[in-house]
DNA sequence: ATGAAAGCGCTAACAT
DNA sequence: ATGTTAGCGCTTTCAT
């Protein structure tokens, strides 16, 4: 790997000093523009680009945009269809200043790893830090993210931090809600079927189905909540075992797995009907999607939507526009099955990995 | 943002050199396990991370693997579940070393604009740099990568540039071995619908096309090439446009679109019915995938099994378990119909932007 | 409008 | 096993 050109070399090529160079470099003011004009020949001529970390270490910051993911990789339910989303979003939010886009790739912690996913940001690699994916209840990381004092998002919120900047949906409200709604129409045991248990966003559901029981008098059974654990457990066993219980007559998946072949096949298998007589509600993310045609209700879970708004804020935040943090949460949308258009599985990480 | 401890303020608090504090936090020989141990604590209790630029700037390596890719991202054919995939693979591959993942989201070149997509390379932010999407041709950036002497691979090959570390499939050979077949049954004008226009993988088809023909003596006919530009053109238009050239009784499309409804649109547009009587090449991304079941055959085009091995023999390269570059070229796989699962149409990156 | 000097935080090279 | 020195390439600060 050969010696590559400093911004002495371009100054001396011009006869010139090296913060001369740095203010054509930086298209900054202080410099005639017939000098500017010949530095810039030379600069292409020379091949001449500045070193990121040294620019980084001076300036105290760095061009990058950072994603993270708490979770390990392989739980994070990130689908192909929202990565490519985030791209795009991402480019068109932050490539006007040719930002560069960097990915944790941390092998996640072992015992003795002491790195986090907010490494990027202890290392000053970040400019700006985006923490997709689920939360673990109790995190630490978010809340010294937040103290560090760079523009951050994360899309999950977290309890105890409600200062956080956070574009989120809120998880309880929507459990809240569809369990609501079987109970207003005469069910009272009504199934669970959850997601990301030991994460803030498994909890925020469990709150909103319990709040929805307690206005009914009907006290918790735990039985009836049964988690959802991608790589762990398969879809179809899961809900089998929540459509056996004895009594249920309702069930709100809440899992977003949006497969509904899984969820025939259960239902195959348990020996129950989806339709009029067992009343269910699916969760989406997918705006006037209906997971499966025989469900009484659907809940859309808006949370690419919240994203949009918080990546777009985020954004003015970084850029000086606007003051952080970020405070977005997006309600739950319940409508009926009319007029949808059936989703498809999509294709997530940890199918792969 | 508040300051943040330096090497040498844990030196300090421990009553060492910043140099022994170094060698702790890099897992080098030369410290008592004593102190190691003592240093250790110090720099959790003080929560020390190492400032990346600087690391960089002095070690002149960054931990950092560089996605890049020389269209315009709106042409770029990246779908959800190659960059899905990708992710997957980059993170099985470099994640050991905790590495980061960089992408490059400069705008793309304006009139000014003198920034490229080895800029990251230029800068010294990739250790490794990985290039995806068709190369333009002429471009001019994959030869200064190449002479920069970092590990990289492009998934694209270049002409003039045999030597480059790449890992791609023989388009020339796909294209060749695509028109053979229809000629080989008989057909005289077969319509060609390319992708890439101005690109390499374009000009490589056309070759294998151009070569076949020759095989039969039967002159080039500029209006049965077409190209296939996303965002420019709506593929149903260019097919029906081909379907439409007075003579044709076969088409080979590379177009990889994978668009089975957009097909039959156009030919039911063109009053042409895909079949016996209209004998046709489709080329698809995946293994044993029917795009079109109607279809003569069908030309699999292994990209994905090419990047996967050229991408652990990148890592392989950066190391040092290997010498680089990488030379992987794949050949296409011609296939008939029978006992093929239906594709469904990608969602690539040019549909969100 | 331009230059000189200092120093960002770290690690390579060389002492001890 | 540990310390000292120098310097990576840049930009800030201050001078001219």
């Amino acid at each position: 790997m050969k010696r590559r050109n400093t911004i002495y070399d371009i100054a001396r090529e011009a006869g010139v000093s090296a913060k001369t160079v740095s203010k054509v470099v930086n298209n900054k003011a202080g410099v005639s523009a017939e000098t500017r004009l010949r530095i810039q020949s030379i600069v292409i001529a020379m091949g001449y680009h500045p070193h990121h970390g040294a620019r980084t270490l001076r300036s105290r910051h760095s061009n990058c945009v950072g994603v993270t993911m708490a979770p390990p990789l392989e739980t994070v339910p990130l689908s192909g269809d929202f990565l490519l989303w985030l791209f795009a979003k991402l480019s068109e939010v932050f490539s006007v200043q040719g930002a560069y886009l960097a990915f944790d790739m941390t092998p996640r912690p072992g015992e003795e790893n002491t790195d986090d996913y907010g490494r990027g940001v202890w290392e000053q690699l970040y400019d700006v830090c985006l923490v997709v994916g689920p939360l673990p209840l109790g995190d630490t990381v978010l809340p010294r993210i937040h103290a560090a004092g760079i523009p951050y998002l994360s899309l999950g919120r977290l309890d105890g931090l409600d200062e956080g900047s956070t574009a989120s949906v809120d998880f309880r409200e929507g459990a809240y809600k569809s369990t609501r709604f079987l109970l207003d129409r005469g069910h009272r045991r009504i199934a669970f079927l959850s997601a990301f248990e030991g994460y803030q966003s498994g909890l925020d559901r469990i709150r909103g189905y319990e709040q929805a029981l307690r206005d009914f008098d009907i006290p918790l059974d735990d039985t009836l909540i049964h988690y959802f654990n991608p790589g762990r457990s398969s879809l179809v066993d899961v809900v089998v075992s929540l459509l056996e219980q004895p009594g249920v007559t309702g069930l709100v998946d809440s899992s977003v797995s949006e497969d509904s072949s899984a969820l025939r096949q259960a239902a195959t298998r348990a020996g129950r009907t989806f339709g009029p007589e067992f009343e269910t509600v699916i969760w989406t993310y997918m705006k006037d999607a209906a997971v499966l045609s025989e469900a009484t209700a659907h809940l859309w879970v808006p949370v690419r939507e919240a994203a949009m708004e918080g990546i777009e804020a985020l954004a003015r935040w970084a850029s000086g526009d606007e003051e952080g943090p970020v405070h977005i949460q997006h309600k739950t949308i319940l409508t009926d099955v009319e007029h949808h258009f059936a989703v498809r599985k999509p294709k997530r990480l940890y199918d792969l990995l």
